[in-house]
DNA sequence: ATTTAATGTTTACGTTGTCAACATTCTTTT
DNA sequence: AAAAGAATGTTGACAACGTAAACATTAAAT
């Protein structure tokens, strides 16, 4: 008998296990959820979770395919909104793509995170990722097919931008106990991070650059 | 009294935890290294390291700072042999940083991690990330002061060939269970992967040629 | 009304990181 | 050479975790 007034069944224990999970990531990081501390939020047993989830890998690995949903459909909407305008829809969703890691720094280092995450056990996990990635080659392959970029193969061109906008919003995260303000003395390290904190779209511009056949048209989106 | 036949001082417990811990990651990852279990290979007690790291994650600190100071003598040299060529040492510096982290994947990726490591509390780890990014940013200000490079803040240009060459190394390390001959599908994002593992040059040639005044110069460096 | 399935609970195990107190031996000081 | 201090071990203990197996309750299907 448990010591609440709950009725035996939960009735959302998912649901509810799924959002207080990203609730805890968000403020304490991966490396301390804890399924049996879930459980007691909820007021179930600390097994009830295994009811729901195979393995306390299972609730991660669908957390981490709920945000690249998520992060899709922003893409998406993103791309959506510059019509015509291919140089602009590859900028905005660059600085889309950052803004919502950004906003979802754990989840999104969670998504990443090989130690956490095993993708060949989990397909949704590479059809997450593959539906974020055929946004970008989408506009890659219209920047080619109007004469925008450079004659260079489409993938490599694609994985080089993702590889940019990664590394960028990593960079950022890893270093995301540490705001602005604390920022302030003089370390290069802290000045370069700094910089892709304070001007993203900047760094974005400035990396959209090298897959432009004319790079002056960069400067009409920053000064470049 | 222990089982071996081991002196009761061990003689190098320290050394022999990080070189153990470090072949640990290397192999399994960091998620599965355990004091108890290097302890157990060492012969020693349980709670031996205690007398050697104040925690777990100390020794963890101890080998991304040794990383990072064996990163840093790779790029200087690399930077010192290609002498008076900026471009060629910024190339090569961008290949050996790939190389390096490819070579140590498990660490590579330990040292960014901001789970595993927090930087405000291990002075050494700042040091290691600024003693490797001050040879970025001195290949930086040389390309600068030659007119090599565009008219941009030196930082930001460092930061996003830092970003740069992190995000492909990220993204490299996170499907490092996939080896280029299981990449055998079509989808794009495996393409694209295998792509920035097989001419990692290329991808690195692709990014810097955003940073420089004349863009067709990397073409003597890559086929751009 | 009965059966099945979903979803709970309880009991248990092995493992972990870490603490405190004590033990041994190496180094330093007198 | 002896004593004291420091370094580095050991032992016993605690609280927590993920997970498995067996059992219990109730919601849904027949």
């Amino acid at each position: 008998m448990t010591n609440t007034d709950r009725p035996y069944h939960h009735g959302g224990l998912r649901q509810f296990l799924m959002e207080a999970a990203c609730r805890h990531i968000g403020q304490c990081g991966i490396e301390s959820l804890s399924l049996r501390a879930l459980a007691r939020e909820a007021g179930v047993s600390q097994t009830a979770p295994y009811r729901h989830f195979k393995t306390k890998s299972s609730l991660i690995a669908a957390i981490a395919t709920e945000f690249f949903l998520q992060l899709h459909e922003c893409l998406e909407q993103t791309s959506a909104k510059a019509g015509d305008n291919t140089l602009q829809a590859i900028l905005d969703c660059g600085q889309a793509y950052m803004n919502y890691a950004l906003a979802n720094p754990e989840r999104y280092k969670l998504t990443f995170d090989s130690a956490q995450l095993d993708y060949d056990q989990h397909p949704e996990l590479q059809r997450g990722g593959d539906m974020c990635f055929s946004v970008i080659t989408n506009l890659i392959d219209r920047g080619l097919e109007e004469g925008l970029l450079i004659d260079q193969p489409m993938h490599s061109m694609a994985g080089l931008l993702w590889a940019t906008l990664h590394g960028i919003t990593s960079l950022v995260i890893s270093q995301s106990g540490v705001s602005p303000e604390d920022l302030s003395d003089d370390r290069p390290v802290v000045k370069a991070l700094k910089g892709l904190i304070e001007k993203p779209g900047d760094s974005i511009a400035l990396a959209i650059r090298s897959l432009l056949r004319d790079p002056s048209l960069i400067q009409q989106h920053a000064r470049l």
